[in-house]
DNA sequence: CACTTTCGTTGGATCGGTTCAAATTTTGAC
DNA sequence: GTCAAAATTTGAACCGATCCAACGAAAGTG
């Protein structure tokens, strides 16, 4: 079969038409960019020889030089690709970021990187009018590129507490997870487990506070103490609380649960850092015939879908994720210097993974 | 606050730093590109004159004119934005495209519009080197509009059997609605309702077999004729097969049901053209009390994830999306102009929600 | 010390367009 | 038929880099 993608050069340039249609350069660019300006006879010609010499219309990547705007946000993130497209809570921004672009006709462009140079190289050469970074994990090495790049960015979920220069879009965490082990231990729970989001990047197991303190991430710590400042309230000995440091996926929640259950005294709540993995807890619990929540009680953080209608729905700290997408979008491209750090509230949705302390 | 992002201009380029420097712009340009040629010395100055500048290295723009190539494909759809986050089978199909274009190092950008013009300038200002282009829906438009661009682009979901002149990747939708009537029809069912993918850009309700025929969507089409050609193999009258064209969603399924459920003779058996359609007529038959599959069988098409976890389990015709995604970004990347049509096999999984037809 | 390498640097050409002030042509009015 | 106004067209400048042939200086050789 005949070739059917042209794999040969597109040596036709503007300038060729131009030459073939006996026009100037900038009256065949007129042709393309303001058609109206042109006499009739003038652009049909000037057509006519664009088709005959199967010309593709001007290329962007001259306009992009002289325009300077490229139209486009980058989103900008440490994992996978396809992260954008697997994880609850990235999808739901993603859907709401895709759907302030399409509005404002702005284009998305996808940055990432399997290993760290190429997310290095990827965050300079990307071609784009800003970033929004998804700080979920190795946020501050993104944030850090994606500063030096001196184009408008806005972080996603707050990154730490210290550094006020970076723009953001966040909610309280330590409001939100203050909400939610208040919520339980109004039910009467006493003996807890957390389920933490990573701390760095490295890998899972179980942790301590100590070690949550000097988190990475500023998301997974401010939570923390969110649990644990309420806990403390109700004069629980915070030290005595199994924390597991997962990855965010089943396999390292469920080795956490493994790990929780097999102490002598079980927990009655778990408190999860997000969605994904108070669902995957929420397999592992029924995979275990454990009640929920009869015996344990679930708590998630984030407010994806998904949530709504897993089994049994799941209480947890829904986060305006769409309007924290919408806003971003709105910083960057309005960008006019005055965004800053902006805090969203959350809110307890209480739905049926949680229920009074057993006994 | 003070302003976080800078909203000024950044006026500052490379020439800027190397004259500030006191070296030419050329060597300047290796500071960054090729540093290991330039003395150190040298190297140390006109870094130290780009961070005193606040220059945030070459400006992507620039270079992207020079070397041709913008190391990005584009992936399009006339469907808005949203679609690639929230669409089952085009997440699927996303995340493998994504992972292909990981492996390689390349971005990805989205393209898509509201309307239809900035449909078409959206491609036509694309930064990419070459089109996937979902061709779910206002396909041949799409595809039209890639092709002008005398990019390198593969139509996902071969559209159109005339139009051998485009790229595409996809499968046998004859063969494989085939498999699913042939499923049912081994099963003892006799009477059926199709849900039909859209036929056009027209909105939903019922249709006909000769309406059908003219289809835009050569997918919608060949998938009735496979249903029909199996249905008629085994003389079922087709033409008093009810069909209903959906646009995929909830709300256009369930008034199909409410529709086809109302005629005199009710079908025990559902063709659905897509798994998100089957998916969403499952939750009607439950709504409706109508035991699945002992009263009404159902198949779907596509063969998304979601299906495998339903209530019942969905049965359905799998297409290897993961795989399709993959080869498309090989046919874009490595395009040697040699690619053209490739038909990938379907395969019929059959799960809980297709059962002997009653009585 | 003259002569060839090697290393580092320079500056012009180029990528493919857009833009705009100036030049030219056309049109309209008298 | 003349002249000003309006409509088109031109061509140079520019966008921000990379590339490369040529060149100058330092190092090595006989």
């Amino acid at each position: 079969m005949a070739p059917l993608i042209s794999a040969k050069t597109r040596p036709v340039r503007l300038a060729d038409i131009a030459k073939a249609a006996g026009v100037s350069h900038g009256t065949a660019s007129n042709v393309f960019a303001r058609p109206e300006i042109v006499r009739e006879e003038v652009r049909e010609r000037v057509k006519a020889a664009a088709e005959a010499m199967g010309y593709g219309g001007p290329d962007p990547k001259g306009r992009l030089l002289r325009a300077g705007k490229v139209n486009a946000i980058g989103v900008a993130t440490a994992e996978p690709l396809s992260y954008f497209f697997e994880d609850p809570f990235a999808r739901v921004m993603m859907a709401s970021i895709s759907q302030a672009c399409d509005a404002t006709g702005a284009g998305i462009s996808l940055v990432s990187a399997a290993n760290n140079e190429q997310l290095a190289w990827n965050i300079q050469s990307a071609l784009v009018d800003g970033f929004i970074v998804f700080c979920v994990d190795g946020g501050s090495k993104l944030v850090e590129l994606a500063r030096e790049r001196k184009l408008p960015f806005v972080a996603l979920d707050l990154d730490s507490d210290d550094d006020d220069a970076v723009a953001a879009i966040g909610v309280d965490n330590i409001a939100g997870a203050g909400l939610a082990a208040r919520h339980l231990t109004e039910l009467g729970h006493r003996r807890f487990a957390v389920l933490a989001l990573p701390v760095a990047d490295s890998g899972f197991g179980p942790t301590t506070r100590e070690q949550m303190e000097k988190a990475l991430y500023s998301g997974t710590r401010d939570r923390l103490r969110g649990y644990f400042a309420e806990l403390s309230r109700v004069d629980i000995d915070v030290e005595r609380v199994p924390i597991y440091e997962t990855v965010n996926d089943e396999e390292s929640v469920w080795a956490g649960l493994d790990h929780i259950f097999a102490g002598a005294e079980t927990p009655t709540a778990i408190l999860a850092m997000s969605d994904r993995m108070a669902l995957h807890a929420l397999d592992w619990l029924r995979k275990h015939d454990i009640s929920v929540p009869g015996d344990v009680s679930v708590v998630g953080f984030d407010g994806v879908p998904e949530g709504a209608v897993s089994k049994p729905p799941l209480t947890t700290i829904v986060q305006p994720i769409a309007e924290m997408g919408r806003l971003a979008v709105k910083a960057i491209l309005e960008n006019d210097g005055s965004f800053s750090r902006q805090s969203l509230p959350v809110e307890l949705v209480v739905r049926a993974s949680s229920g009074p302390s057993p006994a």
